[in-house]
DNA sequence: GCATTTGTTATACGCTTGAATAACTGCAAG
DNA sequence: CTTGCAGTTATTCAAGCGTATAACAAATGC
């Protein structure tokens, strides 16, 4: 029975590798799964530890939904280009790996499971979808004016609550049930379902790949 | 420090009351809340029943999540009336009470958060979304049917599954922030989403005031 | 009526949990 | 050097967990 190597590590080290492996815990088995000593053990270091950096397990369950939820959102922020590319890219990627993947949603779930009993989740909920949900906001703005069609906050905050709605339908089934569906299929059910919507066709992204994929999937439907 | 009072109850009084303590226990205090001790108590009895009638703790949260699909479910099927009301009851069914509100959203990521860890729940899973989805199909059909369209279910079976994303995602943002929204707002974007969708209009449920309500909701942004 | 069965309560057990604390390690300041 | 001190490990604790089993209560069969 040898006693563990001791290693120093700076705090934002650490830190950053407890939550990851609290996230690695909860995709693997479930909030239940993410005890102290799991954690602990699957990021190399003594339960005891975790209490040094966060005050309780509470916390570190806090941090990391933070950290979920802006890693399922910042790949939606910062996109460039055009608004209709913005538009575009916006909806592929949150359809599309990294977001959607059965591990994004077994995390996703576990913690919204908790954000109606948890008030300190559920503000960490509100903002990190309010913030989503403006952005989607100013795309959709964005994109009108490009378009000529004269801005009205209204319409785009009715557009943005429906079309987030759609996205995170999509997101769902597609974490869900993937292997059920064709590649692209989802991607191409959102375009279609979305420029429907908001009466106005968008472009694809411009990765040539996905685009005939999806592009292709798309004629299923729009015969 | 007096016994608890005997009482005896029927096999499926029983196994009833149980589950729906489990539910209830798992709404209150997510899953982690539901200990065999907690869901005794709040059935009445004593923590040893429980195993009395379910072989394991695992096995009355898999009845439970199977009546909680059943539940979420079960108004979305014995429609009744034209297929064009029969699709129109769906959509409305589905994202209002007592199917959408956050005590189902809480119960549903619970177990979806355990689905891709536990195999029991996942086949149960997809036994409720296929069967789900497969009834969304055939109303599409009958609808088309109806309407004089040829009959395809290819496109059939990719509108069901445009629709159903469309349809959780709706009904996960009523769930999760209903108060954000007005009364009816989002039936009103999944009547208009979907009416879109699939290039039909399609007429408001036979209620006159849920009629009235969401029509106006329309006119938002379809001006 | 009495024995049997069965639904139910009560208690006990071994284990895991989050947390607290004690012991140890190595760097840094003096 | 060595002395502190902060990061880390190891150990301990009380509480709660799922489960097993024994004791009890009321129907049921004869």
């Amino acid at each position: 029975m040898s006693r563990r190597d001791f290693h120093r590590a700076t705090e934002a080290e650490r830190r950053h590798d407890l939550i990851e492996a609290t996230l690695d815990c909860i995709a693997e088995a479930g909030l239940q799964g993410a005890t102290v000593r799991q954690i602990a053990d699957k990021a190399g270091v003594t339960a005891g530890l975790i209490r040094h950096y966060f005050a309780s397990k509470e916390v570190i369950l806090q941090e990391a939904y933070k950290v979920l939820i802006a890693r399922l959102t910042e790949k939606a922020k910062n996109l460039d280009g055009t608004p209709e590319e913005r538009l575009s890219s916006f909806i592929f990627v949150n359809l599309t790996e990294p977001v959607a993947n059965s591990r994004s949603l077994s995390l996703w779930a576990a913690f919204i499971s908790r954000v109606s009993v948890d008030p300190a989740l559920a503000a960490i909920h509100r903002e990190g979808y309010l913030s989503f949900r403006q952005e989607l906001e100013q795309l959709l703005a964005d994109f009108f004016v490009a378009r000529g069609v004269a801005a009205d906050p209204v319409r785009d905050r009715t557009l943005a609550i429906a079309m987030n709605g759609i996205l995170d339908g999509l997101w769902l089934e597609g974490c869900l049930a993937g292997e059920l569906f064709g590649e692209g299929e989802l991607v191409a059910i959102a375009f279609s379902s979305i420029e429907a919507l908001i009466g106005h066709p968008i472009k694809a992204p411009t990765s040539t790949d996905m685009d005939r994929e999806y592009r292709d999937a798309l004629r299923i439907h729009h015969r």
